[in-house]
DNA sequence: TAGCTTAGGCTATAGGTATTAGCTGAAGCT
DNA sequence: AGCTTCAGCTAATACCTATAGCCTAAGCTA
């Protein structure tokens, strides 16, 4: 009773999870706006109305990707930080931890990033996570300059917005032209770990 | 009859400049991918299957758009050049260029450099000015590097990766979170004027 | 000028997609 | 034991790309 509390919200949530994966194992095969639910319901071995009774709509289905990749993205850039020491040096370890997991999650990346579905609009829900990672990396920036590592202007819009644009190039870059190649040695990942060290040349501390 | 060739050809040359720029209007409406063949059949007037008789395929008005985005792209980054002082100053104003034009033709942009269409690989035919953009850029930093105004080490592998991953990294944020903006007043494309400085910053000669 | 060719439109059709409506059997609850 | 509800189904609508084949008039040629 207590163990089972319900079991048909359990196989439900199953379920889910299942044509969640397909979708993403779609996605992968067929690029992100290339997802069809006949194909999820084909390999679920369900016929596709049936997904009707779990997703409203196919931007539903992108808008529950969006909310669980946006979820994961943060988690990594967060643990990334965690076990570094404060300043510049937890910036890169946080840096690179988003970028491996953006080129182990390439779809879903792509969906979180770029949004190359016509329709889709994220739901605020959805997208709450990405303020997160945003306020995040506002957080490191400010800790690098009380150490003495960056200029306070690193901190202004601008220097935010070049700080997004940096790791956003080398990485739309990446995927764009190397998308198979080692997180070590792709041509434009490998500069991710000098990137506090661009910023640094660009905003000098003092 | 020297004056008038073939007007068969002439009136079939016309047609298929409305088609393509009506695809891009309905792409800049309903997104890069959301490009319907019947919906321009429809503006233009016509049943989708007479479309056939100028294009075989949708990806094939994809890759007509994609040979003249990438020409008229390459254009405008040669004639940002043209005027400038070589070196940095030349790349500045080619920089500059570029931007620009992506700002104005944001649709054919993704195209051209995020390829959001899930089945659609442009032919060598297409392709080929991307290969004199590149080119020109190449150029542009070994001027700069003669002139003392680069170190050597911009014009490596890494060097013209992160040069590249720069730009691409402002124009895809600016695109994606103020596609509306003025140039002048983007918040990443204020950055596009200083982007050689922060190669010098990076690269600092001698 | 008369006749032939063909470009460029058309309809019909096949097979794919998302989505809605409404039926049904069985699982689970009371 | 009976009731409810859930999760599947089929049928149908309204799109989409693409192919096959018809038909007319524009344009070329003898």
């Amino acid at each position: 009773m207590a163990d089972i509390p319900d079991r048909r919200a359990r196989r439900r949530a199953e379920t889910l999870e299942e044509i969640l994966a397909i979708a993403l194992e779609v996605m992968a095969e067929d690029g992100v706006a290339g997802l069809s639910l006949s194909a999820v319901a084909r390999r679920l071995g369900i016929r596709p109305p049936s997904l009707y009774k779990y997703f409203p709509s196919r931007h539903a289905v992108y808008d529950a990707l969006f909310e669980r990749g946006q979820r994961a993205y943060l988690e990594a850039v967060l643990r990334g930080a965690a076990g570094a020491e404060p300043g510049l040096a937890a910036m890169a370890a946080s840096l690179e931890a988003g970028a491996r997991w953006v080129m182990a999650n390439q779809a879903l990346a792509q969906l979180l990033f770029w949004r190359p579905v016509p329709g889709f609009e994220p739901s605020e829900r959805a997208y709450a996570p990405a303020l997160a990672v945003h306020d995040h990396f506002t957080a490191l920036t400010s800790a690098a300059i009380e150490r003495g590592e960056l200029h306070p202007d690193a901190a202004s819009e601008e220097g935010q917005a070049l700080g997004s644009s940096l790791i956003a190039g080398l990485l739309s870059q990446q995927l764009a032209n190397e998308p198979g190649a080692a997180f070590e040695e792709g041509r434009f990942t490998r500069w991710v770990a000098r990137l506090p060290g661009v910023l640094a040349a660009i905003y000098p501390p003092r």
